[in-house]
DNA sequence: ACATTAAGTGATT
DNA sequence: AATCACTTAATGT
C-alpha cells in the first residue's frame, strides 16, 4: 500500500530539494510521491492532455513547447534539477489540461505528486507555499524573456541565445542536434538557421559537422 | 550501388 | 528573414 519511494530515488530528492523542503514536507513527498522515468526524445506531456500530477524534478531536462493551430512550435523553456511544471498550477486552479508541450530533451528522473496535494500543502507547508510561488516568479520571468526574444531580438541574436542556453542545459559545449530541429525551436526555417550557423563558424564560434554543433566560446553576441 | 537525410548556397521575394 | 530550387555531403540498407 505505502509504497514509498526507492532509496535511490529519496537520495536524488534530498539532493534537489531537500535544502529549501522542511523535513515533514520531505517525509510526505516520499510518502506520496510516485518516481518515473523518462528517457531521451520521450513525449511527457501534450496539449490537450489532462494534467494529474505534478512532477518534481530531480534529474535531466524537459524541452516546453507551446504549437499553435497549424502545428507550428515555439520553444518556451526547459525544466531542471530543482524545477516543477507551472502548467501544473495553472491546471490545478482551471483547465486541468496541459496547453504546453513537454518533450524530454535528456533523460530525467522526477516525483509525480498528485495534483490535490499541491493544494493541500499550500496551508500545511510554508516552504512549499514559497517555493510554488518563486517557481510561478521563474517562469513569468521565462515567459516575459521568450517574448523578449521574439519581439525585440532578430533571429541571429535569438540563435546565440539559443545555443547559450542549449550548453547551460546540457551541461557540454557539444549540442547534438540538427538545424532542422532548432529551425523548429524557434520557428524558423532550417535554411535560415543553417546560414547564421554557418556564419558563426566563419567567426570562429562554434565548428559544425552533421548532426552536432561545437560551441568553441559562450560569448556568442553580436 | 542506391536511397535517404542533413547541410550548404545562389537567387528571388 | 522566408522560400525555392538545387547541390553536396554523410549515413543507412
Amino acid at each position: 500500500m505505502h509504497t514509498m519511494l526507492e532509496q535511490h530515488y529519496q537520495r536524488k530528492l534530498d539532493d534537489a530539494f531537500g535544502f529549501m523542503f522542511e523535513p515533514e514536507l520531505m517525509q510526505e513527498i516520499i510518502r506520496i510521491g510516485q518516481a518515473r522515468t523518462f528517457r531521451e526524445g520521450d513525449l511527457m506531456m501534450d496539449i490537450g492532455q489532462a494534467i494529474t500530477h505534478l512532477p518534481l524534478l530531480l534529474e535531466g531536462a524537459v524541452k516546453i513547447m507551446r504549437e499553435d493551430s497549424q502545428g507550428d512550435e515555439l520553444l518556451l523553456y526547459y525544466l531542471e534539477r530543482g524545477d516543477t511544471c507551472a502548467m501544473s498550477f495553472s491546471c490545478c486552479m482551471s483547465t486541468k489540461k496541459s496547453r504546453v508541450r513537454a518533450t524530454v530533451e535528456e533523460d530525467s528522473e522526477m516525483v509525480l505528486v498528485p495534483l490535490a496535494y499541491l493544494d493541500k500543502w499550500l496551508g500545511d507547508f510554508p516552504t512549499w507555499k514559497a517555493y510554488v510561488f518563486q517557481s510561478i516568479d521563474a517562469r513569468m520571468n521565462e515567459f516575459l524573456e521568450s517574448i523578449d526574444s521574439l519581439a525585440f531580438l532578430r533571429m541571429d541574436e535569438r540563435l546565440a541565445k539559443y545555443l547559450r542556453n542549449k550548453v547551460m542545459v546540457t551541461g557540454s559545449m557539444e549540442i547534438r542536434t540538427t538545424h532542422q530541429e532548432i529551425a523548429i525551436d524557434l520557428h524558423t526555417s532550417r535554411v535560415v538557421v543553417s546560414r547564421l550557423l554557418k556564419q558563426l563558424e566563419k567567426e570562429g564560434l562554434v565548428q559544425l559537422s552533421r548532426n552536432l554543433i561545437t560551441v568553441r566560446t559562450m560569448d556568442l553576441a553580436r
